[in-house]
RNA sequence: GCCCUCGUGGCGGAAUCGGUAGACGCAACGGACUUAAAAUCCGUCGGCCACAAGCCGUGCCGGUUCGAGUCCGGCCGAGGGCACCA
C-alpha cells in the first residue's frame, strides 16, 4: 500500500495532478491511445480460455454513423468488456457491408464510382467508430466488395452448382421500359419505375436460385431448440417459413389427344365435395394454353402482368377471373369441374392452383358471387342454417360433412384421411406438406454486387468458371447512369472464353445480391487473413457466436438467410454446427419526436428537434412548441423513427464533440432498456453528462484529501458500514443486471444511487475514507464496460498502476452484505401499516411477534380475531383480520 | 384477417420468482451562491385533504389469492410482423 502513496507522490512530483475539471476530449484521447498501444483488443486464439464471439451486425456504409449504430455498437461493447473482465477470450470484429444499391445511386448523383463512394465513407464511419472507443479488433476488418472477400461468395457458389444448392431458372421481375433496366421493389412507385414513370411490366428472365426450401425443415424444427433466441423472432421466422399440411388433389383431364392432370394443394380436404370450380394462376401452363385458343384470355393473361408490383397491394386488389372454356374432371365424382384463371391465384405457392369450393372458403365464395359459379354446402356446424345470399364466418370452421356421400359424418380429422386414402388409391393425390418458403432468387441485374462466376457459350451453354480463375473481378472504376447495368456495355468484363471448348464467350453481368455478402461473415472475421481458403480451423476456436447483436429489422430475412448458410457450409464439410448464432439480442429502435408546419400550399416542412423550443406550464406539462428562429408554434408528429425525410435525427458526431464518446454511450444505454424503443432527450443527454462530471469530481473531492493506504478494516461505524453494504450490493447488482439480465440501465441507476450515497457521506473515523476510496472502485468498475474511457482516467487517479481495461471483474463481498438487524414491512390484510425492525437471523415466531407488538398495527387490528398471519421471512409479516 | 409485443406520475422508465408501486434520471417549482447569467449545491414533486391521520391510485370490467402492476378470462387502446398462402 506504500507503493500507491509513492507513486500518487511520484505523480504530484512530475506536475500530473489531477485535473478537477472533467475534460471528455483528453481523457477519451488519451485512454484510446493506451488501448492501441497495448493493442488490447487484437484477439488471438487461446485454447485454455474459455472464449466469447461478441458480435454486432456490420454496417452498410452509408456516409455516417446514426444513432442506430451507437446503440447498437454500444450493447455489444459492454457485453464484450464485461465478459473480458469476467476472464473470456474476447473476440468483437468489424466490417462493412459494402455492395449495395444506395451506392449506385450516389454515383449517379454526383458521377462517381460507387467503389470510391464507398470506401470513402468506410474511411470516415471507421474514424467514427474509433472515437467511440469500441473495444474491436481491427486487424479483422473486412469489406464485402473487396476481392478477397467476395471471391468466397463466387467459390461457394460453384459448391453449390456442383451439390444441386444452386439451379438455374426462370424468374419474374419489375422491368423499366424506358430505362431498359430491371427495378427492386423498392424502386417501384404505384407500379411505375422510380426514375422514368414508366408503368412497369413483369418480366421472365433466367435466374439463379438457392435451395433453401430443401432446409426449410431443419430451419423450422431448429427453432424449437434455440432458448438464446428471442420468442419473438422464432415466432417471425416460423411465420415466414410458413408449413402448412394438406393435401394434392389431381383433377384429370383431356386436351385433345393430350391427357393430363391439373394438381392443386388444399389444407380443407374434407371440402373436396364442395368443389364447382379450379381456379389457376395466369402464368400456369393450362392458362397459357387457353390463352393460345382465345384471344380473350390472351388479353387477361397479358393484363395481370401490369399488377401491382408490391405484395401489400398484390393483397387488396380486385378479384378478377376468366373462364378458359377448359375443364377437368372431379377425382372423387367424376363431375365436369370448369378451369377458370384467378388473379388471386400465385403460381408460386403450392401447385399454382386452387380448388374452389365457395361454400367454405371466403375467397372462392366472392369469386363465385361475382362470376355466378355454383355454391354447394358440404359442411355443417352445429346444425346451423347455411344461406348462400352472404359469407358467415362459422362457413369457414371445422365441422362435419355433408352432400358429400361417403364422407358424410365425418369430422375434419377423419375426413381428411378419407379423401387422401380414396385419392391415394386411384393415383391422383396424397397428403402433402406445402411451405410458404419459397427458393432464393440471387441474381441482380446490378453493378455493385459480387459477380456471378458463370460464362456464357454459344454452343456449352452456362460454364460455371472454373475455380482457378477465381475471383471475378467486378471492374470498380464505372459509373452507372440509371440505364440498365454498366457491366454489360463494359467489353473489359465481357470478355472472356469458353473453359470447356475455349471459343470466344461472354461474361454473366447478373451480381449476387447483397444478402449472400452477409450471410457468411461471421464465419470470415475468423480468419479474414486466409488467401488460400475460404475457412480455416481458427473458425472451429472462434465460432459459433456468442452473442449477435442487431436491429430486429433484420429478423426474418439476413438472419434466416444466415442460418441456410451455415448449414449450407455444413453440409459441404466447412463447419460442425448449424446454428452461427447462439444467443441472439435485438435492440429497439431509436426515436425522436418529429416537428412540421403544413402550408396551405406547398409540401410539409419538417424542422429538426434541435431547432425547436418546448414551452411548459408551472407542473411541467407540455405547452406548446414553437420553432427558435421565429416563435411561432410548430405542430409535432409524434415520436418515430430517426429519419432523413423527417428531419429528427441528431447526429452522433455532433454529441461525441460536445459532451465526449462516454457520455453518447451512457445516455444511450441508461434512457431505456435496451431491447426496447429509445426516445431521443437532448435533456436526458445533459442529465447523462452531468453524472459523470458528478463523478469525477466526487473522485477528484477524494483523491485531493491524500491517498488512503489500508482497505476498509473491522470496526466501523454504522454509516460507513452501511456505505459499504451498500457499494457490494451495487457490485451485486450490477453484476446480474449486466450478465444475466442485460438491463444495462437499470445497472447505471444503481451506481448513480451509490454515488448519491458517497456524497452524502461524511468521513469521519479513521477507517472512514477507506470505504470512500473502495465504494468509488467499485462504481468504476461497474460503470467501466459502459463509460471506459473516463473510468479509466479515473482508476489511475485511485492510485492503480495496472490499467483498468486488464482488471478482472470484481466479486462482491458477503461479511460486508451482512446486517445485525433488518427492516421487514407489516401488512393488515395485505395493505401496509408498519416497518418494525428485527434480527437479521429472527425466525418467523419473533418477526410475528414484532408485528403484533406495533402500535399502528394493533390500532388496525383492534378487537378484531386474528385468522392468520402470513410471514415470508426476511421481508413481510400480512395480519388478516 | 392471422400472429406477436406493450398500456405505471408532466416525461423516459423502476418494481427480477405473486409480497413496501413510482428506484434512477429528465422537466417543473422553491431556496442558496452570483452584480447578473451559466454552472453548481440544498429542498419539494401521483391524486384527494390546510397539515396530519386517512382514503384513492399501475387502460377498463371481472376472477384467483392472506396479498395482483405482476397470474387467469373478457373488453378498449397503441405499436410491430405476416398477409388473396388455397
Amino acid at each position: 500500500m506504500l507503493r500507491i502513496a509513492e507513486a500518487r507522490h511520484l505523480k504530484v512530483f512530475f506536475g500530473a495532478i489531477m485535473q478537477d475539471r472533467y475534460d471528455p476530449a483528453a481523457v477519451e484521447a488519451d485512454a484510446q491511445r493506451h488501448w492501441e498501444e497495448q493493442r488490447c483488443f487484437e484477439a488471438v486464439e487461446d485454447p485454455s480460455r474459455p472464449k466469447y464471439y461478441c458480435l454486432s451486425m456490420f454496417p452498410y456504409p452509408s456516409g455516417k454513423l446514426h444513432m442506430g449504430h451507437v446503440r447498437n455498437y454500444t450493447i455489444g461493447d459492454v457485453l464484450a468488456r464485461f465478459m473480458r473482465m469476467n476472464g473470456h477470450n474476447v473476440l468483437q470484429p468489424m466490417g462493412w457491408d459494402a455492395f449495395g444499391l444506395p451506392a449506385e445511386n450516389a454515383a449517379m448523383a454526383n458521377g462517381v464510382p460507387p467503389a470510391r463512394w464507398t470506401y470513402d465513407n468506410i474511411a470516415h464511419m471507421k474514424r467514427q467508430l474509433k472515437a467511440l472507443g469500441f473495444a474491436l479488433d481491427w486487424r479483422r476488418e473486412l469489406a464485402t466488395c473487396q476481392p478477397e472477400y467476395y471471391r468466397w461468395n463466387q467459390w461457394l457458389f460453384l459448391r453449390m452448382l456442383e451439390a444441386g444448392i444452386a439451379y438455374q431458372k426462370t424468374g419474374v421481375v419489375n422491368w423499366d421500359p424506358v430505362d431498359q433496366t430491371v427495378l427492386a421493389n423498392e424502386q417501384v412507385i404505384d407500379g411505375r419505375g422510380w426514375r422514368t414513370g414508366a408503368l412497369v411490366e413483369k418480366r421472365e428472365i433466367p435466374m439463379y436460385y438457392l435451395r433453401i426450401t430443401d432446409f426449410a425443415p431443419d430451419l423450422l424444427g431448429a427453432l424449437g431448440e434455440m432458448p438464446g433466441w428471442p420468442e419473438r423472432v422464432r415466432a417471425m421466422q416460423a411465420n415466414w417459413i410458413g408449413r402448412s399440411e394438406g393435401v394434392r388433389i389431381g383433377f384429370p383431364y383431356e386436351l385433345g389427344a393430350e391427357r393430363g392432370v391439373l394438381y392443386a394443394f388444399t389444407t380443407r380436404a374434407d371440402t373436396v365435395m364442395g368443389v364447382t370450380f379450379c381456379a389457376v394462376a395466369p402464368e400456369h401452363p393450362l392458362a397459357q394454353h387457353a390463352a393460345l385458343r382465345d384471344p380473350k384470355v390472351a388479353a387477361f393473361v397479358e393484363s395481370c402482368k401490369h399488377g401491382p408490383a408490391i405484395e401489400a397491394e398484390i393483397a387488396t386488389q380486385e378479384k378478377r377471373g376468366i373462364d378458359t372454356g377448359l375443364s377437368v374432371r372431379h377425382p372423387l365424382s367424376g363431375e365436369p369441374v370448369p378451369v377458370w384463371i384467378g388473379n388471386y391465384v400465385l403460381m408460386t405457392y403450392g401447385e399454382g392452383a386452387v380448388m374452389g369450393v365457395p361454400a367454405h372458403d371466403e375467397r372462392d365464395f366472392e369469386f363465385a358471387k361475382k362470376y355466378g359459379l355454383r355454391i354447394r354446402q358440404v359442411i355443417s356446424v352445429d346444425g346451423r342454417d347455411y344461406s348462400t345470399d352472404a359469407w358467415q364466418p362459422w362457413y369457414g370452421e371445422h365441422g362435419r360433412c355433408v352432400n358429400s356421400g361417403p364422407y358424410d359424418g365425418l369430422d375434419f380429422e377423419r375426413a381428411i384421411a378419407a379423401v387422401a386414402a380414396d385419392l391415394a388409391h386411384r393415383g391422383l393425390g396424397e397428403r402433402q406438406t406445402t411451405w410458404r418458403l419459397r427458393d432464393w432468387g440471387i441474381s441482380r441485374q446490378r453493378y455493385w454486387g459480387c459477380p456471378i462466376p458463370i460464362i456464357h457459350c454459344a454452343a456449352c451453354g452456362a460454364v460455371p468458371v472454373p475455380d482457378e480463375q477465381l475471383p471475378v473481378l467486378l471492374p470498380e472504376d464505372l459509373v452507372p447512369d440509371g440505364s440498365g447495368n454498366p457491366l454489360a456495355r463494359d467489353a473489359r468484363f465481357l470478355a472472356c472464353t469458353c473453359p470447356k471448348c475455349g471459343a470466344a464467350a461472354r461474361r454473366e453481368t447478373d451480381t449476387m445480391d447483397t444478402f449472400v455478402d452477409s450471410s457468411w461473415y461471421f464465419l470470415r472475421y475468423a480468419c479474414s487473413d486466409n488467401a488460400s481458403a475460404m475457412l480455416d480451423e481458427r473458425v472451429r476456436y472462434w465460432l459459433p457466436v456468442d452473442q449477435y447483436i442487431g436491429g430486429i429489422e433484420h429478423a426474418i430475412l439476413h438472419l434466416l438467410y444466415a442460418r441456410f448458410w451455415t448449414r449450407v457450409i455444413k453440409r459441404l464439410g466447412g463447419v460442425e454446427f448449424a446454428e452461427p448464432f447462439t444467443n441472439l439480442f435485438t435492440q429497439g429502435m431509436v426515436l425522436n419526436e418529429v416537428f412540421f408546419r403544413k402550408p396551405e400550399s406547398g409540401r410539409i416542412q419538417y424542422f429538426n428537434p434541435a431547432e425547436v423550443e418546448l414551452r411548459r406550464d408551472a407542473s411541467g406539462a407540455r405547452q406548446e412548441a414553437v420553432l427558435r428562429a421565429d416563435g411561432l408554434p410548430v405542430e409535432s408528429g409524434g415520436v418515430v423513427t430517426m429519419s432523413k425525410s423527417k428531419n429528427n435525427g441528431v447526429d452522433p458526431q455532433a454529441l461525441v464533440d460536445e459532451f465526449g464518446a462516454d457520455t453518447a454511450r451512457l445516455f444511450t444505454m441508461f434512457a431505456a432498456p435496451p431491447e426496447q424503443t429509445l426516445e431521443w432527450s437532448d435533456e436526458g443527454v445533459q442529465g447523462a453528462f452531468r453524472f459523470l462530471k458528478r463523478l469525477w469530481k466526487a473522485v477528484y473531492d477524494h483523491v485531493s484529501a491524500g491517498a488512503v493506504a489500508q482497505p476498509p478494516r473491522e470496526g466501523l461505524g454504522d454509516a460507513a458500514r452501511a456505505l459499504r453494504r451498500q457499494a457490494h450490493q451495487t457490485l451485486a447488482k450490477v453484476t446480474d443486471d449486466v450478465g444475466r439480465r442485460r438491463t444495462f440501465n437499470t445497472a447505471i441507476a444503481a451506481v448513480m444511487e451509490l454515488m448519491n450515497a458517497v456524497a452524502r457521506f461524511e468521513p469521519a473515523a479513521a477507517g472512514d475514507r477507506a470505504v470512500v476510496q473502495e465504494s468509488l472502485e467499485i462504481a468504476v468498475l461497474c460503470l467501466s464496460p459502459i463509460v471506459p474511457h473516463v473510468t479509466h482516467a479515473l482508476w489511475r487517479e485511485l492510485g492503480h498502476e495496472r490499467a483498468l481495461i486488464d482488471e478482472p471483474w470484481p466479486r462482491a463481498d458477503e461479511a460486508a452484505l451482512s446486517q445485525d438487524t433488518i427492516e421487514i414491512v407489516v401488512q393488515v390484510n395485505g395493505k401496509l401499516r408498519a416497518r418494525v425492525a428485527v434480527p437479521a437471523g429472527a425466525d418467523q415466531e419473533a418477526a410475528r411477534a414484532a408485528a403484533l407488538a406495533d402500535p399502528t398495527v394493533r390500532k388496525f387490528v383492534g378487537d378484531a380475531v386474528i385468522r392468520k398471519v402470513v410471514v415470508v421471512p426476511g421481508k413481510l409479516v400480512n395480519v388478516v383480520v
